[in-house]
DNA sequence: GTCTATGCAAATAGTTTGCACTTTT
DNA sequence: AAAAGTGCAAACTATTTGCATAGAC
């Protein structure tokens, strides 16, 4: 789905909740789906300021970012520290995210056996199971060096081997 | 294990930390180890003004609380909403949550084969799996009974079943 | 007696809201 | 012209922090 057939998605959407297509939602659209990384409102809020194009105000992002929620367009994941983040959704095939603690990085997985037992489990207590949301956290492969290193390197002085 | 095993493990946290162990600590934590639902910090400070007992202010249940997950005799979980839960750990073997988007009910599960496979995939990711947090959202077999009698009520009228 | 914990209230971070004005339809 | 959207700043919610005093060790 490219970025023409997107756009006329959420045209769709607005107008059919009788929203208006104004050039600040036109803005924050285009820059979410520009975007395939993980970002905060305020991340985006940065953006807004930065990149030219019509003036967007924080207020605005926030009620935007909710619309683009509503309308399935955006998802959002908890990273725990009270800031949501968020990612589009179009084009995007569902996935859950693999999280390094000391890094911060954010890598994409999707596991059919996974999601499969998961209904199944759901079904077993009587649920229907509509969503979800699944975080691994752990180390990734980079910061794992990094630590292999610190406690080799750091195990014969005395002074710490960080920055 | 019991309250009073559950006690020491708790004083000889703090005694090999060089903390203290004050009535208010002591009071928060046999709270949270009294009650087996999910609560949020300012339901814990609610429960300190109206139960009987010393004097606990808001800062001091947010301490504690911290000083507990650190020591991981509370796990945090997620809502989404900007606001978190807590669990208590001690004699509970760890588990994910499925939550009825409808009326709030968490219940708990575990899953070996889910377990298992998070496990090989962060691996297959290069990554080391340290911990996770998986919630399942839908709608509970009480709830569902709900949605059923009222999609067959509404039928007939021209208002929508909703959903 | 020392050092940490507590309580308070002010500070912070992220997000939401009321209101006057602007824009889309 | 009507209805909705925007920007601004103030309000809110959840949580954290500085500081003087109280209390555990």
């Amino acid at each position: 789905m490219n970025q023409a057939k997107i756009q006329e998605a959420f045209e769709s959407f607005l107008r059919e909740r009788g929203l208006k297509l104004t050039p600040q939602r036109m803005r924050i659209f285009e820059r979410v789906f520009a975007t395939h990384e993980h970002f905060s409102a305020e991340q985006l809020f940065g953006w807004m300021r930065e990149e030219p194009g019509d003036k967007v105000s924080r207020a605005t992002v926030y009620r935007t970012i909710g619309l683009l929620a509503e309308g399935r367009f955006l998802e959002s994941l908890d990273t725990g520290n009270g800031e949501l983040l968020y990612e589009h959704v179009l084009g995007h095939r569902h996935h859950d995210h693999l999280v390094c603690e000391d890094c911060g990085r954010i890598e994409e997985f999707y596991d059919e056996d996974i999601e499969r037992i998961q209904t199944q489990v759901a079904k077993s207590k009587g649920f229907v199971l509509r969503h979800h949301s699944m975080r691994l956290f752990g180390t990734c492969p980079t910061c794992t060096k990094k630590r292999e290193r610190a406690a080799k390197g750091g195990a014969k002085s005395s002074a710490g081997a960080g920055g």
